[in-house]
DNA sequence: GTGAAAGCGCTAACAA
DNA sequence: TTGTTAGCGCTTTCAC
């Protein structure tokens, strides 16, 4: 009772919504659907000229065999889970997957990666992609919105398929693995402070990032622990790029002539763009200004003036994350959920320097 | 006929290989499994107490919907295409994901990333993962490897699976996107020739990248061609990150001792690297010895010295390989493969300079 | 409200 | 060598 065939092929063009089935290469073919799973199949059983009769069928009606149905009997069904995070273009996410990778891969899993870019949406359009094309779990490093609908990852316990979190989101229990922001950025600040600065800026990061709303907390407590006043002012929203950093080192150094002695970025690329903003104002890091990054990602210490940063453990990051999902994922998650912090180290290099007697 | 449970379940650890599937929950809930769907579903058309039990039997046996299942009836089906690079924790490969990435969005498509991190077998097998979940076509950056099986690449025509490589393969005819590697390299070798440099060395990507064994090439073309004499050892391996540049340097400079006014390298990174090397070994950069750099990749225009370099459209090759892939993927390919180059710029910073007249 | 049954695209026996 | 058929795990009518 089928129609002779379900699409309408116009030339070579395939006008249909519905993509060419076993069913119509073999009536196409005038043969049997076993006959084709054959031949796609490679099995020796096939005659020569069936064989090239089913192949022409195949090609003329552009016939892919749907993975999705031939996967099933398979039990072969290879492992893997999903990685979604912010930004693809920054180290730091970098070696985020690496970590995850390396750790999957141990554990017989491989690992798909999509990036949001900055888009809410996107995120909930990767999640929901993700869980179609079955992956075994999640690791979603979230966008940060008072407003967002967190139902897509809501959805996800419905289903039962394991989410572990990188960076926190308000109001979601879940796995999570992250580092400390608020006492790291505080102890950089004051490592500045003991070094005699008292007037300190602070690059922050996008909005949408909990990370660095955390570290702006930490520069915060860092000034009211030591009783210093602290300039809203010098609180200078950046993002989490290079230029982002240069740009806004500009206007706050160049148009807005503000000259604290030292100042934190919300990470080693902003840093690096204040770098070059600095040098093209004249100001020399660090006897005229001290840098301090964040992350420690590999060309902190190919700058021209290594970089004092917070160094964030992060493929370590990765890694833990993809044990605690697969942990849960072959344990099948009954567990309470896991929330793993772990150590940052401020590694102090040649951007930060006491500061001089003279003021 | 099925027996009372598939699964082994013991505790809370589910000991068998296969999952629950939608026939056991019904069965331990005592409901047929239309009623199970319909809870899964959220049907309104469900008692309180049967749902209750429902969901208590999916809670009990760790059960999870197979997407693969479910998805065959919604044509929703998602489009996707799948990308496969060397490496992930490159800038440059970053901008091509960026740049796929919005192409394919533009066309409705979603981007699932993999990378094989040097790894032949990791490619063929993500190869193989992207094709088991679905993908509508593949872009794939492979590796250079001349005992190679390149059969997980064949197989995707033999699947009508679309394909577009980033860099090309040996053996393997398919749509292409590049840029001409050769001729750029050449041509900034020549500028260094043009601008009194005579003594050149080239610092090498890694073996099992086609593009380094390209530029290679084209650092001899452009010596040949000036008719000047070249010395193998000028040819030296590095890699394609920053600490391979570095390393490669200290032992090229230092230990060796060799002199060259002029550097090229395969890479912005490689060039980075050897700029902290320079550095380090009280070499000033352009004066003691010019660095050009290749990719413009976004920190090559903030380093100390403004980096000299081979500009990749970075962004415009990842588009152009998810445009030629849709085109492909919608018109079911059947025209002819079409092959990419696209545009180089050698763009010149600080790094370069005349060679001093003394020598 | 709930169950039975058909069908999605495919593979793997097993007949013919 | 080829065709037929019984599933795979799920959703969706359509009776009861």
């Amino acid at each position: 009772m089928r129609p002779l065939c379900q699409n309408q092929c116009l030339g070579s063009i395939c006008m249909a919504g519905k993509n060419a089935t076993i069913h119509d290469v073999a009536e196409r073919a005038g043969v049997s659907i076993g006959t084709v799973s054959a031949v796609i199949n490679r099995k020796s059983t096939v005659s020569q000229h069936t064989r090239r009769k089913v192949l022409q069928a195949v090609s003329d009606l552009h016939y892919r065999p749907s993975a999705a149905a031939r996967r099933r009997l398979q039990p072969t069904a290879e492992k893997s889970v999903g990685l979604v995070v912010k930004e693809i273009n920054n180290p730091y996410f970098a070696d985020i997957i690496i970590g995850a990778q390396m750790a999957a891969k141990e554990r017989g899993y491989n690992l798909l990666v999509t990036h949001t870019e900055r888009s809410y949406d996107l995120e909930r359009e990767l999640v929901e992609l993700l869980v179609a094309k079955d992956v075994d779990g999640l690791i979603v490093n979230p966008l940060l919105d008072d407003n967002a609908d967190l139902s897509h990852l809501f959805e996800l316990k419905r289903h039962n398929i394991p989410l572990v979190l990188i960076e926190s989101v308000r109001g979601l229990q879940a796995n999570m693995v992250d580092v400390d922001n608020v006492a790291a950025s505080k102890s950089a600040v004051e490592y500045l402070i003991e070094n005699g600065h008292t007037h300190i800026a602070h690059f922050t990061g996008p909005k949408y990032s909990m990370h660095s709303a955390e570290r702006v907390e930490g520069v915060r407590r860092a000034f009211s622990s030591q009783r210093l006043i602290f300039d809203e002012d010098d609180i200078v929203p950046a993002g989490a790029r290079i230029d982002d950093g240069y740009t806004a080192a500009h206007h706050y150094f160049g148009e807005r002539g503000k000259r604290p002695t030292a100042v934190t970025c919300y990470n080693d690329l902003v840093a690096i763009g204040v770098y070059r903003a600095l040098r093209e104002l004249g100001l020399s890091v660090p006897d005229d200004v001290s840098v301090v990054g964040y992350d420690d990602i590999d060309i902190a210490q190919y700058a021209s003036v290594p970089l004092t940063t917070v160094r964030v453990p992060k493929r370590e990051m990765g890694g833990r994350a993809a044990e605690l999902l697969i942990n849960s994922i072959e344990s099948a998650g009954d567990g309470e959920y896991e929330r793993v912090f772990l150590e940052t180290e401020l590694v102090v290099r040649e951007s930060t320097t006491r500061v001089h007697q003279e003021a």
